[in-house]
DNA sequence: TTCACTACCAAGCAAGCGCTTGGTTTGTTA
DNA sequence: TAACAAACCAAGCGCTTGCTTGGTAGTGAA
């Protein structure tokens, strides 16, 4: 809050500049081919990319549907050729975001091999969203939720129990292990707000790289030995 | 997110059932007397407190001039012989709670001792604004940011400087003393997001006392001895 | 009684909104 | 080259929005 928010610079393009990224472009790739999310490259994936981006800048009921058609270069009424309503780009633009999020984790959390670094992988998979390409939708996703109309909150809340699921039973295992004193879900709660506000102050290009934050953060979760 | 709001059920009236309320009805009726908030019983408060309730509800944008005033009783014209503009309720809501919290974090502050009590007082006292009879107007002023327009954000940034003063100076006190261990402005920030985010999970009428949210909070915080 | 002031009403304007409709272009396949 | 669907245009409808205007009721001081 009170601080301005860092957009991405980086389109919704591919970036192959490390380990992390490299898999999370195989994964969207796959995402595709399956049709879970949209090919950019066509007019409705375009459609929801501007969607991402201008909903996080102005928020969705400050963003016309006259804004978005005139972002990829159409009238107005020619958007209700692609989705039934402005609800609906809405929706869509959480809904891909909350597939991939979750499709993601359960990679990297069976990749992990001790209790600790699967709570790291809770914590560097939920920054990699913020911060990387697909910040705009996972901005969207967190702080547009109420803009979203009922039913459709409810099938978004649906496929996101699985999500939570995997925290809380990582969290189970860290408590039983004694690697945190927190209550699990308080604690999932807690890492969770200080994971998301970092959208409005930390600044993947500045001094402090990515990695660092998620070692601040599970510093914060787990007492070093 | 993702989790239903819970909306505080107490009305703008003081509430004296603790040590806590009792010193904010006292700071709050010495800020009325000073004329830096507004009388809730005044025409201007009663039109502040319910744009504080809906602009928290449904979100500023969602909120019409006509909603405001049908809840105080008047129509939707008569609201701006108290306002030039809808700008002006927000920056309005914004302002007193903005006030308030940091005259009530610098009483706080100087009455704890220790530099530990003093991170306590930073993490008890948003808390308390969040969860208690201010609730509406701080979720506002966090959530509704981006709705000022930028001079009027201005104004209230301007006025903001000085309670996270409050917070980094603090916080450098205690990495003197060691009792943390991140650094910390990036502390600051990842405490105000797991604070903060606690609007959209913690109960103060659950089985979980505010005070012992505010201990998990510091466990955080600061590595017990 | 007069005057000024606060608080509000009644009516409506101008602009912007989401969305519809009927028709046209464009690219692909047979 | 004919047929077809996807993508889009042009125009505008019906509604809601923030806000204005000109006037009125109630209240307290001189």
């Amino acid at each position: 809050m009170l601080q301005p928010v860092q957009f991405s610079s980086s389109d919704s393009r591919l970036e192959l500049d490390g380990d992390a990224n490299v898999s999370m472009g195989v994964l969207l790739r796959r995402l595709i081919d399956e049709g879970c999310v949209s090919d950019p490259e066509s007019p409705k994936g375009r459609l929801l990319a501007a969607a991402a981006r201008q909903f996080r800048q102005k928020g969705f009921s400050r963003t016309t549907v006259r804004d978005l058609a005139a972002e990829v270069g159409i009238l107005s009424g020619s958007i209700f050729h692609h989705f039934k309503n402005k609800d609906e780009i809405l929706f869509a633009v959480m809904n891909e975001v909350v597939i991939a999020m979750e499709e993601r984790l359960q990679v990297r959390l069976s990749a992990a091999t001790s209790t600790r670094d699967k709570v790291r992988a809770l914590i560097e998979n939920e920054l990699q969203f913020i911060h990387g390409p697909t910040g705009d939708a996972t901005a969207v996703l967190i702080y547009e939720w109420r803009a979203l109309s009922e039913p459709l909150q409810q099938k978004i809340l649906e496929r996101r129990r699985a999500y939570f699921k995997l925290w809380h039973d990582t969290l189970i295992k860290a408590e039983e292990e004694a690697l945190i004193t927190v209550e699990p879900d308080c604690l999932r709660q807690l890492l969770h707000g200080a994971i998301v506000w970092s959208i409005h102050w930390y600044q993947p290009q500045g001094p402090m790289p990515l990695e660092s934050l998620v070692d601040q953060v599970l510093s914060l979760a787990i007492k070093s030995e």
